[in-house]
DNA sequence: TCTGGGGTCCTAGGACCC
DNA sequence: TCTGGGGTCCTAGGACCC
């Protein structure tokens, strides 16, 4: 059996944890620039509001008193999952972790009925330790344990806990659930389904096959056998990611080159560090520039530039240098641009990376990798201390809206002394 | 006024090869 | 008038996930 573990409405139970007095009460938590609501307290879902809702839409309930809001604390969070995810991994044989929030543990070869009381223990455990609920589904397959957990998260009477293991439960189970809440079912294919008579998980696998496969391709036809318990989505081997990308929003827009070559910078400089956790490099660095697509007033320009480098690179000089390159061969002077980002791709590991004999730089370049690792041993810290003079001073995060933001209570001690 | 960020996989069509 | 057949690789776009 496959045991989903999900942190329940995750981020709200991370402010939670350091600060109480939001417990009760509905709570929403912002995305990056304090743009869209990205998780919701049980109590912020009850009241209508929906996830994704652009804040300035509900901002009037929060200058009522109606709804508490904090902008979004990605060092808090990414710190409480880390210890979530611990806790898990000395109880499964085997465990995925899958987002921020969720993890599957591979319990094959425990015994079905000793699993109740595993993942019972498991949640009061986690939240004992950690501060935060969380909801377990168990079944035969992955997308069964999404169903199991979304029922163990909805209703009280589980007590955060539904296992899916006879082929009754398992009917009873897809026929109340709608299509369009089963996992890889997504907000495109749920209305044709539901145009067609399929309204249920039932009335799908109720279908032929041929019909799914027809419509939905091999995606549909997973998804259709999981459904009835025979495992499609193998357990995901940690390899190496195939891009990683940096972008943001802008708290306001941009027009002057210079401001947005430091920005592009900054964001070739997250990715140059990120590779090199990693033990990674990359042939590709991609910059791509946003007009504000909700102002229909203003000229739209979305262009976006790639330059492909003779040997995998992972320095922030180069990375960054590639990156200003691409950047130069797509600004124009006349817009207001509004996001930016930087994308690298065709990623390898560095101990892979074949050595050309057309490398004519060979010798900055080891230059360029050693002055890298000296920004990274001092950047430890946590702060951005050593960066190239093209990329800007201050925080990462400067330049965009956090106007809500909770303390770094995990991560910062001299905050964690004003928790009361 | 204000509208997130970071990923993966599949597919269809075009370019190119012999 | 008549204009092959079969393969691979790349890319853009669309779908999905959190």
């Amino acid at each position: 059996m496959y045991a989903l573990v999900d942190c329940n409405n995750f981020f709200v139970s991370c402010e939670r944890a350091f600060q109480p007095e939001l417990e009760g009460r509905p709570v929403v938590v912002l995305s990056n620039n304090d743009g869209c609501v990205v998780a919701r307290s049980n109590e912020s879902k009850a009241m209508g509001i929906k996830m994704g809702t652009p804040f300035f839409k509900v901002k009037y309930l929060v200058d009522e008193g109606e709804l508490a809001v904090r902008s979004s604390n990605y060092a808090l969070y990414g710190d409480l999952s880390a210890r979530v995810m611990s806790i898990l991994a000395e109880t499964a044989p085997k465990l995925e972790i899958y987002s921020i929030d969720e993890a599957f543990m591979n319990m094959d070869g425990v015994s079905v009925e000793k699993l109740p009381v595993i993942c019972r223990c498991l949640i009061k455990k986690i939240r004992q330790w950690t501060g935060i609920p969380v909801s377990v589904g168990v079944a035969s397959t992955k997308t069964l344990g999404k169903v199991a957990n979304h029922f163990a998260k909805r209703y009280k009477g589980y007590k955060g806990f539904c296992m899916i293991d006879t082929p009754e439960k398992m009917r009873k189970a897809l026929k109340i659930t709608p299509i369009g809440d089963v996992w890889g079912i997504g907000r495109r294919l749920a209305p044709k389904l539901e145009a067609v008579g399929v309204k249920t998980a039932l009335d799908f696998i109720e279908r032929p096959v041929e019909w799914v496969q027809a419509r939905m391709g091999i995606a549909g036809e997973r998804t259709w056998h999981e459904l009835q318990g025979i495992r499609m989505v193998e357990d995901e081997k940690s390899e190496a990611r195939k891009t990683i990308c940096a972008s943001r929003s802008f708290a306001n827009m941009i027009t002057d080159f210079e401001e947005i070559s430091q920005r592009v910078s900054d964001f070739a400089g997250k990715c140059a560090e990120k590779l090199r956790q990693e033990g990674t490099a990359a042939y590709s660095v991609g910059v791509f520039l946003l007009t504000n697509r909700f102002r229909e007033d203003l000229a739209q320009y979305n262009p976006q530039a790639c330059i492909r480098l003779a040997v995998p690179a992972s320095s922030t000089l180069e990375i960054v240098g590639a990156a200003k390159k691409a950047l130069r061969m797509i600004f124009k002077a006349g817009y207001e641009y509004k996001k930016a980002g930087v994308i690298v791709m065709d990623i390898v590991n560095s101990n892979e990376i074949q050595q050309s004999i057309f490398d004519f730089d060979i010798k900055e370049r080891e230059r360029d990798d050693k002055i890298s690792r000296v920004m990274d041993m001092v950047n430890k810290s946590g702060k951005n201390v050593l960066r190239l003079a093209a990329q800007r001073p201050g925080h990462f995060a400067d330049g965009i809206r956090r106007d809500y933001c909770s303390k770094l209570y995990s991560t910062d001690w001299n905050q964690l002394l004003e928790v009361k």
